[in-house]
DNA sequence: CGGTAATTTGACGGCCGTCAAAATAGGTGG
DNA sequence: CCACCTATTTTGACGGCCGTCAAATTACCG
């Protein structure tokens, strides 16, 4: 049983951790993580405006998406970690809103879209875990624009940090006060619209009050609370209850 | 014909901009909009953090999503118009993420969670329709990140703008270069996270150079092409191709 | 060990926030 | 139709946060 679970792969084992999935589930699952290709650090997924017929699993590796600015500047959006998946919301408009590229080495696996309606039309459970998923996302862009719009450099660098350790400590369990965060301060002042220069600033000040220590890629927060309220950090935005509703449709489902 | 469509419900109307629906369809997305409920101007929908039993839809009027902070201030999130479905991204935590709040008077109608699974269930066509609107909701999201987070006050204001009017321009055909904004300017400035002192330097700049007039809540934009330039406003974001998605899905449906 | 990328530090300036007061508009009741 | 009250908008003065530019320092990688 642990052998198989071994061998699932990473999207199955990420939505596995959402809801218990039967073998056509796994299987129409599986399907979308069947052409694994790996891919170097900073390589471009896709860029945007391109018509979207295939979006992707991240398998391995972090990535990020990003529009590009008429000045040179951008911004990024997303950052996604293994077992995440990359392109939701290019669904509709079948074209890629944003560019995606990769922050390490990595293994991707691209899909067409329409698996996404094959889906919808086999599995209305995986459907809901989707609509859940995407749910998700948008509730991770939301609390980013709460970030940006009415916090200080200091509280979006500590809050930006709590997020992905937050997210960090569910796909990897043994993340504790230290973890790595492959993300330049280029690539943090890109996520927070704010300069490479006043981050660095921002690392300096948070070191010297002993609240957060980072060299390189390597974070430690030393005490977990004390940062949280530095951040203003709630982690309610991050909660889940996909397994009730699975359970309601369920039951509903034995009445008919 | 015609006599019928004046009769669809919002929601329906709004999705028939989309796709073509069939009679068994009309009907799920009309189970929606069953409870009319009158609201009046700044009445709260519901409160962050509280259980989401229900979402709704919004027949009539305008509203606003927002988050609050410790401070007071707080950050909004989104913008309602007349047939948009408001709360969609709580199904999974099945907990309101944002407070909601009316802009004008109204009408809504709330309904549960589950019939949302129950349309995964029965209606493929209908998810598809569901998960593009979704998606288009993040879309404007991301695209106002985007705003908040690499532009300047003026900018900010022109681009808000610009997406309002577009977005008003496909709901009310009769939307030229003046149509109405019941917004005041701190709840523009809780919008594009400014201060309302700013907002109002910024609207006054505008005028001065001729590109928006504003008394009150009506908004008129001379020249659109040149405000479109001031705002570096792109209408990609906003556009949709749902129906190739559905011929997608049908032509492969027949193949069965 | 040389070359490039990433980070740090300092000086300076500008955009925008805050505070406060004045002006304007809207709404209500007499 | 006017008097009054409140919400909204405008204007000015001042300050701070953060951006820009540039140079120095450090880390990384072959």
């Amino acid at each position: 049983m642990h052998a198989m679970l071994d061998r699932d792969s990473c999207l199955v084992r990420n939505f596995k951790y959402y809801c218990a999935l039967d073998e056509t589930e796994a299987e129409l699952l599986s399907a979308l993580e069947k052409t694994p290709q790996t891919v170097s650090n900073a390589q471009m997924l896709w860029e945007e405006n391109h018509p979207a017929e295939t979006i992707c699993v991240l398998s391995e590796g972090w990535a990020y998406s990003y529009r590009s600015m008429d000045d040179g500047t951008r911004q990024i959006l997303n950052i996604f970690l293994p077992g995440d998946l990359i392109g939701l919301s290019d669904f509709s408009p079948r074209r890629h809103l944003t560019s995606v590229a990769m922050l390490t080495e990595g293994v991707i696996c691209r899909f067409p879209l329409k698996n996404l309606t094959d889906i919808f039309a086999t599995s209305p459970r995986l459907t809901t875990v989707l609509f859940s998923l995407a749910g998700h996302q948008q509730a991770i862009m939301a609390e980013r624009l709460v970030n940006m719009g009415r916090r200080t450099a200091r509280e979006k660098v500590a809050h930006f940090i709590c997020e992905m350790h937050l997210r960090l400590s569910r796909t990897c369990p043994n993340t504790t006060h230290r973890f790595n965060l492959p993300l330049s301060q280029q690539v943090l002042a890109d996520v927070l619209g704010l300069s490479a220069v006043h981050i660095s600033r921002t690392f300096s000040e948070l070191r010297e009050e002993g609240l957060l220590y980072r060299e390189r890629n390597r974070i430690e927060i030393p005490d977990l609370k004390a940062f949280y309220e530095v951040a203003n950090f709630s982690d309610i935005y991050l909660s889940d209850s996909i397994n009730e509703l699975l359970k309601c449709s369920e039951k509903d489902h034995h009445l008919r």
